[in-house]
RNA sequence: GCCGGGUUGGCGGAACGGCAUACGCAGUGGCCUCAAAAGCCACCGUCCGAAAGGAAUUGUGGGUUCGAAUCCCACACCCGGCACCA
């Protein structure tokens, strides 16, 4: 560090300051002996949950843990103050690729790397003066761990939501595995950016779509203790549509085409219809004549990547299936096409072209010269602007047939009507289709939770019996580790080969591990009940703590991490685990902190390092200028930053405690009331301050008090009076919450035993929330004309007379005719002329 | 394209529909000192004015209200989510 390293000045004179280094090495060994923050699980006093996402352990902790934990112990400490019994924990999401891939480089096995970063963060953790409970602490890559991410895997495959299929995957070839959908963002892999294809695999999944109306009902509830951006980006994740099914009878075939669609009121402009490329429906319904020209297209399609096919204004393509189909609205007969802008995956992978009303029916109807038909009216002049795709409301046209008419109906009734015909006809029905997909959770790689199933050539899949999880890791290290498309655990023969439980034959484990999610889906129940040997969780305790009071974390996980722990959390609830269905009731996502405008990143070479920032202002100036910036959701930029203030500040406060002459005790009742006041409205304001989450007021807040309790000894009261006692206790105890090493420090000067943390919280007592006098405000049409001390319990009558009686009132008014006179006692009167 | 959030001094940011700019950073002047650092005190958004004082001002334009940074409508810009999802 350059400048301002200041923090390791010895004071002199009478700009006393105090040692930062030495204070931190004592109160760390203090708390490490006292462990001030143990929850007691059998304590009576009413339970609170504080949660943050935990780490991943890379390297040291960085700039942003220092954020996020300096706002999760601000809450924490706030609560044990407020006489809650406080559960929190921390532990590591440490299975994962970066261990692997350090694995391979180093030639070691990839829980040297985690677990010695683990002790590092730890370590730093410590030092950061966090009020975690560490008896809890937990490592998901701990067989004691992944032993019940093993168990709820089995648990839910008994229920139907763990299975396999054979799909078109989405395959990293940088990193040689497959990846969930929430893992592809903008078509590459969202953890080395490399553009993702497609490839046919048998993959294990959850069924999280069973899930999509409960994980969206659920978003009604988070709703106002969740912030918007997560609860949009949920539903907008979630994708619900209401519509209708349509069964198209095709030609030659048993089966009828059925269609998903949300606009069934345009059947009758049906002119076409159209097949996912790469749906197994296209390879089935494609004729004789056409299937060469088909595979050939379908090759086409393979090759192309994602991030092609999300190009936008991108020419329609396709190819004429040689079929026809029948529309059961017009009886009309219509081709089927197959092409690539019809995803496989969502609705029934075939969809009921209405050029008309749909701009990509539209342009696919342009390129392959296919008829248009209108079922909506169009406003006056669409087509002589050329017309398209009109997707706006209007009257329905064109739309009657001998049974059914829907014309001159607006869309929503038009709906209806057809859709009711449909179900009447047996030929279709309304439904509700989702966005989501079900959660792709295997992996081909090495460290993680290996999948606790077996594959018999007799018995097909066999579950591990629950008796003998976990099924460990087999010993691999360096090159065995290798991406080769295959899970490395296929290559140890060892660990793969075993005699099915089943039957006893010869078999093989599955070899692929569990995306990393699967871990952190439930961690947070781990918590409740660390050591528990009977399950994952003791359903007891798991109910006395949870659903977690608050959860603090990156919004990155708006559709990852949160979706997947909802999800696990309602089927635990299904399976009569868990009282609650929703694991977090309320959520804090913290900004990024900054460095001259730009995120972090070794490109840029604008790290901040957190090590070095702490070494040179100490702890406590760190986390009070991560506090202090600006509300927790917004980015702090560290170049605007002055972490050198905020020491100066401490030093300030902490001086306060010097200077204080009244003995521990003392009655402070007796103390000057002017500082009172002030001492317990700041306690009253950061109260709602900080259960509001704006803790950067409550910090300014706290220096308000700070600066009137140095006035007050410098030139009012003196040191010796009570109020100023009062004042420095409640300084050290809002400072703790931000500042814990200083705030202890200033608690023992104070002539207190340790720990500030289980101070009392001061008593705030009404009668001194009331001004002895307040400053009304007259406005003549609403802009300020005067000001009047007044006493808080004036009257209307009183406070209008004095206010019209007031001489610059009367030079404003300045003899015109007073229409009205509103008075808002004892703070406004606003005069109407 | 659809959906969500935002825009307040030189900077970070305060402000139950009622004194806009709290608190801090940066800046200016002073005290202390041989001097500096530290500390302390004062000033510190814009325009007009020597000052007293006055005027306009919370992205832009409207509206509601006695009164709008705050509520409503439209627009601009910024950030985020979804996106060939039928």
């Amino acid at each position: 560090m350059s400048e301002q390293g200041t923090a390791g000045t010895e004071g002199t004179a009478d700009a006393a300051t105090y040692d930062v280094p030495s204070v931190e090495r004592k109160w760390q060994q203090v708390w490490a002996e006292t462990e001030p923050f143990r929850a007691d699980d059998e304590s009576p006093k009413e339970k609170r949950y504080a949660l943050t996402m935990f780490p991943y352990p890379s390297g040291d902790l960085h700039m942003g843990h220092a954020e996020v934990f300096a706002l999760h112990d601000v809450i924490a400490r706030y609560w044990r103050f407020r006489g809650f019994e406080v559960l929190n924990p921390m532990g590591w999401d440490s299975f994962g690729l970066p261990a692997e891939n350090a694995a391979i480089r180093n030639d070691e096995h990839p829980a040297t790397y985690t677990y010695a970063n683990i002790e590092t963060q730890a370590a730093s953790m410590k030092n950061y003066g966090l009020a975690f409970d560490w008896s809890r602490r937990l490592h998901t890559s701990d067989p004691d761990y992944y032993r019940w991410t093993q168990w709820l895997f089995l648990k839910f495959r008994e229920r139907g939501l763990a299975y396999r299929k054979n799909s078109p995957v989405n395959w990293c070839p940088n990193d040689q595995t497959v990846l969930a959908n929430e893992q592809v963002v903008d078509g590459a892999c969202e953890r080395c950016g490399a553009v993702v294809t497609k490839r046919d695999l048998t993959q294990w999944y959850f069924k999280i779509t069973d899930y999509a109306q409960e994980l969206l009902d659920g978003l009604e509830v988070l709703a106002p203790t969740w912030p918007d951006r997560v609860i949009n980006a949920q539903r907008n994740w979630i994708g619900r549509s209401e519509g209708a099914h349509v069964d198209f009878v095709v030609e030659g075939r048993e089966e009828p085409l059925t269609v998903y669609t949300t606009r069934p009121d345009t059947l009758f402009g049906a002119t076409f219809m159209v097949v996912a490329a790469d749906a197994a429906l296209a390879g089935e319904l494609v004729s004789d004549a056409q299937r060469p020209a088909y595979e050939a297209y379908l090759e086409s399609v393979r090759t192309a990547s994602d991030i092609d096919r999300l190009a936008t204004d991108r020419p329609k393509t396709g190819v004429d299936l040689g079929v026809t189909a029948t529309n059961p609205v017009t009886g009309t007969t219509i081709p089927v096409y197959a092409s690539d802008y019809v995803l496989a995956d969502y609705g029934t992978g075939a969809i009921m072209a209405v050029p008309g009303q749909d701009q990509r029916d539209w342009d696919f109807a342009a390129v392959f010269g296919l008829p248009v038909i209108r079922t909506v009216q169009p406003g006056e002049g669409w087509e002589a602007d050329g017309g398209e795709a009109f997707t706006g409301g209007g009257p329905a046209i064109n739309s009657a047939n001998e049974e059914i008419s829907v014309d001159g109906m607006e869309i929503p009734e038009a709906k209806s009507t057809v859709i009711t015909w449909l179900e009447s006809k047996g030929t279709g029905r309304g439904t509700v289709n989702f966005r989501l997909r079900d959660w792709l959770l295997s992996r081909q790689r090495y460290w993680g939770v290996p999948i606790p199933v077996i594959h018999c050539p007799t018995c097909g899949e066999v579950d591990v019996p629950l008796d003998q999880l976990p099924v460990e890791l087999p010993e691999l290290r360096g090159a065995d580790l290798k991406p080769k498309g295959t899970s490395p655990l296929a290559a140890a023969e060892d660990w793969v080969n075993v005699d099915c439980p089943s039957c006893g034959g010869p078999a093989k484990r599955d070899s692929d591990t569990m995306d990393t999610f699967v871990d952190s889906s439930w961690y947070f129940l781990r918590f409740t009940s660390p050591g528990y040997a009977d399950g994952p969780f003791d359903p007891a305790r798991a109910n006395a703590w949870m659903p977690a009071d608050i959860y603090i974390g990156g919004v990155e996980h708006a559709v990852l991490h949160l979706l997947y722990a909802r999800f696990f959390t309602m089927v635990l609830h299904d399976m009569g685990l868990l009282e609650t269905a929703e694991p977090f009731a309320a959520q804090l996502n913290q900004g990024f902190v900054i460095n001259q405008g730009k995120k972090m990143s070794k490109s840029l070479g604008n790290g901040v390092s957190l090590g070095e920032q702490l070494t040179a202002f100490g702890v406590d100036a760190v986390r009070l200028t991560l506090i202090f910036a600006g509300p927790p959701e917004d980015d702090i930029d560290w170049a605007e930053m002055s972490p050198a203030g905020s020491l100066k500040f401490l030093q300030r406060a902490w001086r306060l405690s010097n200077d204080v002459a009244s003995a521990a005790g003392v009655d402070v009742t007796t103390g000057d009331v002017a500082l009172r006041r002030v001492t317990h409205r700041v306690v009253a304001d950061a109260e709602t301050l900080v259960e509001s989450h704006r803790f950067n007021v409550m910090v300014a807040r706290t220096m308000e008090l700070v600066n009137a309790t140095r006035k007050a000894i410098d030139s009012g009261v003196g040191g010796g009076d009570p109020a100023v006692r009062e004042a420095t206790e409640a300084v050290a105890m809002l400072l703790s919450m931000v500042a814990p090493y200083v705030a202890e420090e200033m608690w023992e000067t104070l002539g207190h035993a340790p720990s500030v943390a289980h101070a009392a919280w001061p008593v705030v007592d009404p009668a001194l929330l009331v001004e002895e006098s307040v400053t009304a405000v007259v406005q003549i049409q609403g802009k300020v004309r005067a000001r009047l001390e007044v006493d808080p319990g004036i009257s209307a009558a009183d406070l209008e007379a004095l206010a019209l009686a007031d001489a610059s009132v009367v030079t404003a008014i300045a003899g015109r005719e007073v229409r009205k006179v509103i008075v808002r006692e004892p703070k406004l009167v606003n005069v109407v002329v």
